[in-house]
DNA sequence: GCCAATAGATTGAACGATCATTCTATATCG
DNA sequence: CGATATAGAATGATCGTTCAATCTATTGGC
């Protein structure tokens, strides 16, 4: 075999490292973090429950390495917005998005589940309040980018402060759609845009 | 004995169901419903796990119970902001406390648990969203009475989209607990308290 | 070019613990 | 006495985890 450490940087290790999370995350997602066995997840990544223990330590490392990569994800998507020349114009653009994607029930399983968990789970509970730090900063970063852009005060503690009212709005609505899933996505982003503009920007 | 059923409601099974979960609900809120086990909750409980079954089914129905317990406290909470006679001002009065609720992440466990069960067992769905058609219910009353109070429209649509909105927002405080435990209680009810009079009063 | 040696990949049975639940036996009380 | 309350052992399933055995593929000697 061609060496995979220097054509291809995916290595046969991490393509089974990929298949055990892709179906931890099946199972997670289908059935919350208790019921997701291993037993389940290695007859749904197609293998053995002992090699599974050859990539993970234990089950806690595979739901770590879960959280991680769900979370990655999230920055990834927030990273896109401070590009754009009109910072303030993208974020009220990407509001309709954002509303659907928190409000899709299938997501908001897998983001509940990670809550509750960090809420009780040291170690999950590390993990999530890095990725949120470094969410939290960047939507500052770009909070403060839109009012400066506009003439208005960009203090860090005011900045600071609409962020996490911002977050807090978008977290929100990952329980609304479970609480609510007939909720108007349409209504919602449009309001949430008003709120954007008539207070974030003043 | 007295006859329990004529003199006092609570009759010796009600205290015994009380009890079962009272103890329940302290393992859901330490470990999660899933390693929230029958043995512990009965240890816990202080009572044979024969006898739990004398008066739940299955653990199911102790979990429903406790989700519905749960959200029959949250819908008394919500009850009395009504009866006020400045109805906002009670509202913005209570935004203060509603914050530091919901942010408390001794709250928060159960409360993410619960919408992450919701989001996959039918059953605990079915609870929940009557609950919170309920409590959205009381919430859109309240809305349009302040509004009208200060002569705004308060239309049907109107109400609704601002209801979901001011839920999605005390929503995410759970989430924003969790994912940040020292998340600035006073400033954050002092934005919602903006925006409350700055959006939905206008 | 072939064969033995070796190392990594993979299996699946087995372990002890714990799970939800059932059942029978005993205790308590009207 | 009859009925309800309660206990606790027993059941079978499933849990996370371990481990010795087997398969596969690459390497090095000839």
């Amino acid at each position: 075999m061609i060496a995979d450490d220097e054509r291809n940087p995916a290595s046969k290790a991490d393509v089974r490292r990929e298949q055990i999370l892709a179906a931890a995350q099946t199972c997670v997602l289908e059935q919350g973090f208790h019921r997701a066995s291993i037993s389940k997840i290695c007859k749904l990544a197609g293998m053995s429950p002992g090699h599974v223990y050859h990539y993970f330590e234990n089950k806690e490392a595979i739901i770590a390495a879960l959280v991680r990569r769900d979370l990655d994800h999230v920055l990834d998507f927030t990273a896109g917005m401070r590009a754009s020349a009109d910072v303030l114009e993208a974020m009220i653009d990407r509001i309709p998005l954002g509303v659907a994607e928190k409000l899709d029930p299938r997501d908001a399983s897998l983001k509940l589940e990670i809550a509750a968990e960090a809420s009780r789970n040291p170690n999950i509970a590390r993990i999530v309040r890095e990725a949120d730090a470094c969410s939290l900063k960047s939507l500052r970063q770009t909070i403060a980018e839109a009012r400066r852009a506009r003439g208005l005060p960009d203090d860090d503690k005011t900045v600071a402060e609409l962020a996490v009212v911002a977050a807090a709005m978008f977290d929100g609505l990952v329980i609304r759609g479970v609480r609510d899933p007939d909720t108007d996505r349409e209504a919602v982003a449009r309001r949430f845009a008003e709120i954007l503009r008539g207070v974030f920007l003043a």
